[in-house]
RNA sequence: GCGCCUGUAGCUCAGUUGGAUAGAGCGUUGGUCUCCGGAACCAAAGGUCGGAGGUUCGAAUCCUCUCAGGCGCACCA
């Protein structure tokens, strides 16, 4: 509602300033600091006083008199130093925005297509709490594109074939002297936490490849030999990514994160998609053989345009491998040809099978190197978003020249680095888990995570010791209720705490992960959003305990305007102002992507309604009109706070 | 060395494409409640927005310089 009225204000008033001024005004519509001041403000006169060499409060007047004629607008002050600012009629705003979401959402969205690539572990160990933030901006990302009506398919890369799954195949191999066969017997034992095993495995075998002489050699080896297929490492390779990749789908699942298609590297490969991305880039001349120097005999893209005129030092700082002397594609150049998949521009597909379904019946599909069954139709997106985080840009970059190089620069406009900034350990963490610190260490803000280290907080390992902290909570505060709801509760609250807490930062701010933190139900927290909706909901049931019937019912203008109205009624209508501005949240965040917007939103809202809650008595109020009035306030404020909580991720529990 | 990011209250962070008196949470101090369940509410204290210039009606936000911290610049991803 608020969106939709800012952007119709927006229009007015820049269709006025070309009528009128005879200028391209850029509109700024925004909230003035304080409610009295009123609804939305505009701070344009000041701005155009200059071009127009008028004094700013003349123009705000004009500006001022075409906005008066607007419907909705109930008066119009100017203030300040020339602020235009609109009173909005509170009855009418009321009645348009409960008629706005009353309606059923429905129809499925047909829009074009918006790829949304997040998580892509790589599927050699346990997924941590850098993943975990990974995923839950991801989902959210996707859900918040889905509340506004896009049509979105999730993808979850699988780099099945890369170094990190290399290197636990050498572990296998060479420190466990396990057979491919001995691995699927563990991977398929039920006492075996298979993907913590190969957690710990893995930073085993990655000590021992440094401490070899000869350990980069024995990792290219053993990637070549996966690449290529049909040895007992590829088939180890196969067992135990394919079993890590069920791991995470169960760890994610845990946090409601789903996924449509699991695209392999493995297909890249054996589907030919990087020959063929190969023979694009050769074409256009994007990459080209090094014959001289430290890339001798590999394949490398040029990066960046060498304006520099001696061409000869500054150029190879600024070439990237692409193909390695020993045929084998790098990660760059394979993620180049899912790249132009995504878009439809690579000229092949692959074949699908499903893969896993949830419990809810929706299927997530893997790619597969055979025909495999009819499934609905991948790939083709329009706007790519791809969530990886930061330290990564440059790779993303090169992907982008990559496209551009091949004259796809629309495309690489729209393919779009959802960058974000890493999850570290708080020095107090590293404390608390019994991680040793150097003294240098101990001073530093943060200590980054490492899997190769096997630094790290588990994902499951969080999310099993927040779910045991609120269960702990729950059956204090209602030792009455089975054990199976306690435990539902339970669970819903700590994924309410997790999310919230990973997605209340923005992107670009560096988590130190802090279990203190992280554990707290209390203050700007997920639990403290999932209250207040419980809140609104005991009202409800209250009522209907009371035998007062707790449907929805229609409210008149009329009554409306008797409680919205100034003075008494600009508590309420604050609240409800604050209610219909969910859309704009959810665009901002889109279009900033950021979904801390959201989260934002979210704590003011229940915030908001705390305040309401406390400050009103509901099922005590005497004049039936205005409790008919109150109820239909906060049945308002319960459906747009869950939806709003519903884009996060977290759902609200029965009772808390 | 080059590139990118970050410096805002004691701590952790917001700050709406430059807008009005810079805001939250935690922590501290004090208060609210026989209540629709306190995982709550109210209030107080706490700021040279790292520093210095500049741009203009107006700067936490844009530009330049500078200080501090982080990340990246592999035939790893």
């Amino acid at each position: 509602m608020y969106l939709y009225l800012q952007q119709q204000i927006q229009d007015v008033v820049k269709e006025f300033a070309k009528r009128q001024f005879d200028v391209d005004a850029n509109v700024v519509v925004n909230q003035p600091p304080r409610a009295e001041m009123g609804d939305m403000a505009l701070p344009l006169a000041m701005e155009l006083a200059r071009t127009l060499r008028r004094a700013p409060r003349q123009i705000a007047e004009e500006v001022a008199a075409e906005l008066k004629k607007l419907e909705i607008v109930e008066r119009v002050e100017i203030a300040g130093a020339g602020y235009v600012n609109l009173y909005f009629k509170r009855a009418a705003y009321a009645t348009a925005f409960d008629q706005r979401t009353s309606g059923a959402s429905t129809g499925k969205a047909t829009g074009e297509k918006i790829i949304v690539e997040h998580t892509n572990i790589n599927p050699n160990k346990a997924a941590h709490i850098g993943h975990l933030r990974n995923a839950a901006l991801g989902d959210t990302f996707v859900r918040l594109l889905r509340s506004r009506g896009r049509n979105v398919e999730v993808q979850n890369y699988i780099d099945n074939t890369g170094v990190q799954v290399a290197d636990v195949v050498a572990g296998f191999l060479n420190l466990e002297k396990k057979s491919a066969e001995e691995v699927r017997r563990l991977t398929e034992d039920p006492a075996v936490r298979f993907d913590y095993y190969c957690w710990d495995l893995y930073a085993k075998v990655s000590r021992f490849l440094a401490e070899q002489a000869d350990g980069k050699a024995m990792r290219s080896t053993m990637l070549r030999e996966i690449e290529a297929g049909g040895t007992e490492a590829a088939r180890m390779a196969e067992i135990v990514s394919t079993a890590i990749v069920r791991a995470h789908l169960k760890t994610m699942h845990r946090l409601g994160v789903e996924y449509d298609l699991l695209p392999r590297e493995s297909e890249i490969l054996h589907l030919r998609f990087w020959d063929q991305a190969f023979a694009l880039l050769k074409a256009k001349g994007a990459v080209y053989l090094e014959t001289a120097g430290k890339n001798s005999g590999c394949w490398v893209m040029q990066y960046k345009g060498s304006e520099t005129e001696d061409e000869t030092a500054a150029n190879e700082e600024d070439t990237k491998v692409i193909v390695r002397s020993n045929s084998t594609v790098t990660y760059v150049g394979k993620d180049m040809a899912y790249q132009l998949w995504k878009f439809g521009l690579l000229g092949k597909d692959f074949y699908y099978q499903p893969f896993h379904t949830y419990p809810d019946g929706h299927v997530v599909w893997m790619s597969s190197s055979e025909r495999g069954k009819p499934s609905p139709a991948f790939g083709n997106g329009k706007i790519v978003y791809n969530v990886i985080d930061t330290r990564q840009s440059y790779l993303q970059d090169i992907v982008a020249a990559g496209l551009r190089a091949l004259g796809y620069a629309a495309q690489a406009d729209r393919s779009i680095h959802f960058s974000y900034e890493m999850v570290a350990l708080s020095p107090r963490c590293c404390e608390e888990m019994g991680i040793e610190l150097s003294p240098e260490e101990q001073k530093r803000p943060y200590i980054e995570v490492s899997g190769r280290k096997g630094l790290g907080v588990k994902a499951d390992d969080l999310i099993d010791r927040l779910t045991e902290e609120a269960l702990r909570e729950v059956a204090a505060r209602h030792p009455d209720k089975s054990q199976e709801t306690k435990e539902l509760i339970a669970r819903q609250i700590a994924i309410g705490a997790l999310r919230y807490f990973l997605l209340k930062y923005t992107c670009n701010a560096v988590i130190a992960f802090d279990f203190r933190e992280a554990l707290s139900f209390e203050g700007e927290t997920g639990p403290y959003v999932q209250y207040a909706v419980v809140r609104a909901r005991n009202i409800f049931r209250k009522l209907a305990e009371e035998g007062e019937g707790a449907k929805p019912v229609a409210i008149s203008e009329a009554t409306l305007a008797k409680f919205l109205a100034p003075p008494d009624g600009d508590a309420f209508w604050s609240l409800l102002y604050l209610i219909s501005q969910r859309d704009a949240a959810a665009e901002q965040a889109v279009v900033t992507t950021e979904p801390a917007a959201v989260a934002k939103y979210a704590f003011q809202l229940a915030q908001a309604f705390n305040n309401f809650y406390h400050r009103f008595h509901i099922l005590t109020e005497q004049n039936p009109e205005r409790k008919a009035f109150l109820l239909w306030l906060v049945r308002k404020l319960e459906e747009q706070l869950t939806a709003t909580l519903g884009i996060l991720g977290i759902e609200a529990p029965k009772a808390m």
